[in-house]
DNA sequence: AATATTTATCGTAATATTGCAATATACAAA
DNA sequence: TTTGTATATTGCAATATTACGATAAATATT
């Protein structure tokens, strides 16, 4: 069907679905770190730094900020975006509390 | 065309967004998050569970034993699953690398 | 051996994702 | 106002994902 069915479970559990899966192409990794690392990105100069057209750019971008994890700010005829802080954070006490769960009691069976 | 262009990005991008990937539904996080629960766990189980199909379980299982991040052992008709502790581990290695990248030098121009 | 139980695989339908050419939009400069 | 520059949107083709019925495979039980 290619249709996750959401409402079997938490809020929890598909708000990590939702961080992870935007985290779940490279393209969108490669933009994050290069946010991070450039602090602001003009969205053009994301387009030469990565392979990939001008549209799928744009395209990632606007799954990015729909997410709400970065921000996106007119200057002129171009675009300057970057991390959105306060909701990165937010996003990360959620995937660690995931990923961080606690593996001490675990025997490992199998 | 719905194929990512791995060729473009690093292997830790594509690493990342491999990990990211299987996290990236509802399904997987809540088959995990029983395994870090109840330790170890017989797939009917989880079957009863989740409210997905035998075969859809099936299926999810197999992507994060294909990622190495759980473990199957045949006993008798069933099998018991559980989390692979040093692969969850490295793995959470290069999630928080990603995660956790530096903030603070991040003046949030937009 | 026949039957029951459990899990895996196959096949398939429905939907989602990815990438980009073409085009639209928005603003700046001449 | 026209032209140029930068980004967004649209439309579409190719591929991937999700879900599950049907069935196979593997082992236990009788």
């Amino acid at each position: 069907m290619g249709l996750a069915k959401t409402e079997i479970f938490t809020d929890q559990q598909n708000k990590i679905a939702l961080f992870a899966k935007v985290f779940g192409h490279p393209a969108r990794v490669s933009i994050l770190q290069h946010l991070f690392k450039i602090n602001a990105c003009i969205c053009g100069d994301l387009v030469n730094e990565i392979g990939l057209a001008q549209p799928t750019i744009s395209q990632h971008l606007k799954e990015l900020k729909h997410l709400g994890l970065i921000k996106g700010n007119v200057e002129g005829t171009s675009v300057c975006y970057c991390i959105h802080k306060e909701n990165w954070t937010a996003m990360k006490t959620v995937m660690s509390e995931f990923l961080n769960q606690d593996l001490s009691n675990n025997q490992e069976c199998c």
